[in-house]
Parts: structure tokens; C-alpha cells; sequence
DNA sequence: AATGAATGAGGTTTCATTCAT
DNA sequence: GATGAATGAAACCTCATTCAT
């Protein structure tokens, strides 16, 4: 086995024993266990337990990254609500294709230590940002409502955080299109009628 | 200084050592510390540091709790709208009142242990099943949408928890009032506008 | 009450509580819970924790002295064998009424740690001394055989501690009389008859 | 060096501290400093104090248990006399050949706490099954009195455990054969000679 | 490269004793 | 004298990391 597949097989079990037992409760002795290798072979592979840790949260951002397309509205192939509704559903697709990184990354690696905080805000930070501005420009065209973009972006994020949450912390089972069109329709109209 | 008092004096100071440090960057060392009381005397009020950081989220639980009141739609005093602001205002408040447990509720809380985890869903769940009959009742005087309650409570929820996250963890400096306004619009009518 | 009852009061339920949990398993908190008294006013009559277990120790030395009289050889009013039945009656005799002491005695006190096991060889130094005296005029009187008086005081003395201890320990319900009896039977004639 | 060999090395020098200190002053760095290891190194082996305490204690039980033999009455290639002589004098050889785990026995085992002292009774209790069920099988062959077995038993082991308790607590300079023919001749004859 | 025994810093908890009230 | 809250030394144990084989 190279030495980027046994990589890749410490850090699949890894995963799996971070979403199981948290960042704290996994030890490395569990990690090694599952991962059938020598403790001194982690280390060969690892730095530290945190730098494995990293090394999946971060992961977990680029397949997140990748997953989201800005918008076009300029020569669009799809309409604007199909494209929004696609990058819902990609963003979706990924989370719920793994639901041991999703866990790890909604749950264990919140409020770890203020540097792990750091980094966690930072890439919600990046995803706010690109959001708003994808709103901005929703604005300009007038397929956004006017107002707090930053606000209806951290509510986005809350709303989809919070299905995915359920999704792999109480086993909430929804298919995918199910989520992807609640949220859409959420986003389009909320759901309150009271005036 | 009496009993009562001095687990107090240690719940306030403990509160904000697990808020600046994490559950487990916190030793009892900064918590005595912070209290400016001795070692031993932790122990005396406390079984262990577990037992305090579960008095701390419980008692964040019990005051976001009292905090809800449920909307009465059969002889309002106020508009069924009205009610709901005050929901959400009320509940916003709790939480800006008291950013160092807020913080500790929506991060360091999260992920700790699976033990832990559950007591989160649990009190979560009751949350959800509290909106979720409230939307019910809604729905039935027409002032909510036809459509999956759980989605919608848990959406809202998301929403909520999201924006107070942004304010605690990095300081988001919206008054309650903003909060409130902007959390009732986006539940009323959501911001896309793509048909 | 006065000091001294308070000692007294003090003193017995500590005996109790050592005779149940042995020295180290037995906390302060015990005895002045068993006491019904404060923590504080525990220290206004002991010294500490080895004081009033040495107290209690040494008090049951001070109890077994008494009940130990020279054989009187000389102008006996009961027959020897008779003095020597009466010795032992009395020894077995205040180890059976308090049971709580004798549990101390023959096992809490047992190598509690190098300081208190010399002062334990010290006193069973004193019977052993002051048994190998009269079994040497026994032997003068060729009422004792010859041979190795410290063995036989050695002997004796583990024979005895060995019944106390099964009674104490395991609750052998032998009564006083017939304890006295099989010893006296015992150092007579052993029981083996093999040649 | 092996996990065996290591095993066996930590038991030797925590067998000399326990017996030089006693359980409870018996620090884990005493005995790690004894072996010359590292704490942790200690915890790699033993589960935990009371667990290499245990152990040290159950292997001399386990050694005891063996030098013991059924006494043959049935097709003797000794004398029958001369077999009780031999289980005497294997016992005295096994006790005196290591006197630390003998001091352990009779004197740091003793008192520890309810637990340790019922796994004590519990052998003790094996012994003197073994041993009554022997006397038994002697009194029907006529070699021994009529009379309490299980007094017998327990006086046989008092004065035993007496002698080996002077032995490795004072130092009593006694050889093997003098222990036994002592104790032979105690058990066959006893000393008192008052009509 | 792989192993797993060894390390030791670091943290939690206990509990005998003190002392202000 | 009595109280009981406060003290803090001391001890145990864990586990991430190292390193000789």
C-alpha cells in the first residue's frame, strides 16, 4: 500500500471514529484500532491528532466549495430559480453523501478551542460573503427583496445548517429533493401569513 | 458569604472561563482562578466539572424556556403577529442578555460527547415539537402555510440559532430589535423572488 | 455535656466507624456524622485521625492488661490450671464484648503503616514477655514442658487472635465458654496423636 | 524485555515497596522509582494499584494452595505423622523463602477495606475447609482427638500465621526445622502439663 | 515503513485540617 | 465551645507523542 492510500484509509477511519465519538472521546488508540495500523504507523502519516483533524475539516470545505456555483444571470442555461435551486441540492448532495464529515463538521468540530473557532467562522465567513454578494447582485436584478443581505444570508446558512443537523444528528430522513424544495420554497416565501 | 451565593459567585465565574476557553481548554484551575476561591472549594458546591457546565446549559434551557410563551390565537390581547414578534423578541433578548452562555450553548455545548449531543436534541426536540404544534395550530386559522411543520421549525430554529452564533462568535453587532424585525420578514416572506 | 463525655461520645462512634470501614475507608465526615457533630469540633478534642485511632487502640491495650493477672504459683487460691482458665475467660471475655475494638485490634490496626506496626509488635511484645515469664515458672513448677517458651507464647497468642479474629470477622458464634475451653483443651494436650 | 519479563519486574518492586510501606504509603512513584520506569509505563501493565496489589496477593495464595497436600491415610509411602510434618514444613518453606509477600499477607492485606478483607476470609476460609475435612479424615483413623474440627483448624492456622507474623515483622531468627518441629510438637502434645 | 512499549506532562478529585463567625 | 465553609497538598490516572527495534 503507497503511502497516499494509507493516507487516505487512516484519515476514512478517522472520520468515522471523530463522528462517532467526538473530537475529545476519539482516541488515537481508537483511531489506529480501526484503521488496523500501529500507533507509531499514525504518526508516520500525521502530525498530530489535531493536524488529522484539520485535515478532514478541511476537506470537508473544499468538497463544500466545490459544490457551490455563483449564479449566472447573464446567459443563463437554466433560470435563475433552477440554478439556485441546483447549488441547494448540490450543497445538499454532498452533505448527506457523507454523513460522518457532515457530523463532524455541524457538530464535533464546534466549539473545539477559540483556534478551531477561528477557523470554523472563517469559512462560514467565506461562504456569507460569497453569498451576499451573489445576493447583491439577485438585488440589482430584482430577484432578491431589498434588504440585509448579510441577514438573509446568515439565515440561509442557519436554516440549511440546522436540516443537515437533524439530518445526521437524529437520523431526520429526508430525501434529498425534499429538503432542496423545502428550502427553495422557504427561501421564496417564508412561511407565515399573518398580516 | 452564603451557600447560594458562593455556587453563584462559581456558576457566573465558570460560565465565562467555558465561554473565553471551550469545555475542554477550561480547567478547574481558571475556574477556581476566576472565582478567586480555592480548589477544594470548587468541589464542595459542584460534584465535578461536568456536573457545572450541565447546571450552566440547563439553566440556559430553563430561561430560554420561561422565555416562550405560546401564541394564544383564541382570545388574543395582541395580534397573532404581535405575539409572535414578542416570541422572538423574547427569546433574542434571553440570548443578547447573556452572550457568554448563548456562546456556550450554540458552540461549546455542541459536539462535546454523544452523551452530551443527546441532551442537546432533547431539549432541541422539545423546542421543535413546541413550534411545530404551535405552526400546526396556525395553519389551522390559515395564518401558516400548508406544508411540513417539522421543515418549518426547523428552518426557524436554524435561523435563530445562526444569527445569534454570528452575534456571539464574532460579534455581529445587530440590536434585538433589527433581529427581531428581520427574522419575522424572513418568515413571512422569505427574500427570493425568482418567478 | 461536659469534655469528657463529649471525648467518650466521639471516641465510641469513631470506634464504630473504623470497626465498619476499616482506617483509611473511614473519613472524618463519617465519624462526626455518626457523632452528630460538626466537623470543626472533631479537632477541638482529637489532635487528628491517628490520634483518636491511636486512642482507641491503646485503650483496648490498657483493657486487655487488666484482664491478664499473674498466675499465682505460690499461695494459690484456685488451682493453677484454674488460674490459667480464669486468664484466658477474662481476655476472651473483653474481646467478645466489644466486638467493634477487637475488629480494630486484629485488623483494622494490622499494617496500617511502619509506625503503627511497631507499635502493635510492641504491645503483643509485652503479652509475649510477660506469657514466656510465667511459662518459665510454669516449667520451674513442671507444670509447663520443657522447650521453647517464646514459641509457645508465640502460639498461643496466634491461636487466640486466630478464634477472635473468625469470631469478629466471620461472626463464629462460639460462645465465651466453649472458646475458653477448647484453647485451655488445646494448650494441654494439642489434638494430634500420631505416633 | 518482554511484556512478561516487565510484568514480573514491576510485581517485584512493588511486592518490596508494598512491603516496606505498606498499601496505603505505598506511592505508584515509590514503585515505578523502584523499577525504574515511568508512570505511565506502570498503568501499561496493571490496571491500577488495588489491581498489582491483587495480584501480588493471589499469587501468594496460588503458591500457598500448592504447598499444601492432602494428607494420604490410605496407601502411606510416608507415615502419616511424617506427611502432616512435610504439608507443615513446605508451608513454613514457602512463607519464609519470600518474606515480603509473607508481610504482605499477614500484615498489609489485613484491614485494607471490607472488600479486600472478605477476599482474605475467602481464603482463609478454603484453608480451613481443607484443613477440617483433613482433621476429619484423622479423627476417624483415631490420629486425632475427638473434639472441634473447626477449632482445631482455626487454632492450627492461629498459631502458624503467629510464628510467621514474628518472623518477618521482628525478624525472629528461626530456621525452617525448628518452626515445624515446634509446631508438630505443639499440635501433638500442646504444653500445659496441670493434671 | 511499521511497530508498540515507554514516556511524562497535565488534569481531576479527595479529604484531613484550619479558621472566621 | 461549636460550627461548617474554605483550604490546598497530594495522589491517582490518562493518553498524545516518541523512539528503539
Amino acid at each position: 500500500m503507497d503511502k497516499t492510500e494509507r493516507r487516505q484509509q487512516i484519515l476514512t477511519h478517522a472520520r468515522n471514529v471523530f463522528a462517532k465519538r467526538g473530537y475529545h472521546a476519539a482516541k488515537i488508540d481508537d483511531i489506529v484500532a480501526a484503521a488496523g495500523i500501529a500507533r507509531g504507523t499514525f504518526y508516520l502519516h500525521f502530525e498530530d491528532k489535531r493536524a488529522i483533524f484539520e485535515e478532514i475539516v478541511d476537506g470537508a470545505f473544499e468538497g463544500l466549495g466545490k459544490a457551490v456555483v455563483r449564479v449566472n444571470t447573464e446567459h443563463p442555461t437554466l433560470s435563475v430559480a433552477d440554478q439556485i435551486i441546483e447549488n441547494i441540492r448540490s450543497i445538499v448532495r454532498v452533505l448527506i453523501a457523507d454523513p460522518a464529515t457532515t457530523k463532524i463538521l455541524l457538530s464535533d468540530a464546534v466549539g473545539l478551542d477559540p483556534a478551531f473557532d477561528r477557523k470554523l467562522l472563517s469559512f462560514y465567513e467565506g461562504i456569507g460573503k460569497f453569498l451576499e454578494s451573489s445576493l447583491e447582485d439577485g438585488q440589482a436584478l430584482g430577484i432578491v427583496s431589498p434588504g440585509d443581505v448579510r441577514m438573509f444570508a446568515i439565515m440561509t446558512l442557519g436554516a440549511m445548517k440546522e436540516i443537515m443537523y437533524q439530518v445526521v444528528m437524529r437520523g431526520l430522513a429526508y430525501p434529498e429533493g425534499r429538503i432542496v424544495e423545502q428550502l427553495f420554497s422557504f427561501l421564496s416565501a417564508g412561511y407565515l401569513r399573518v398580516t
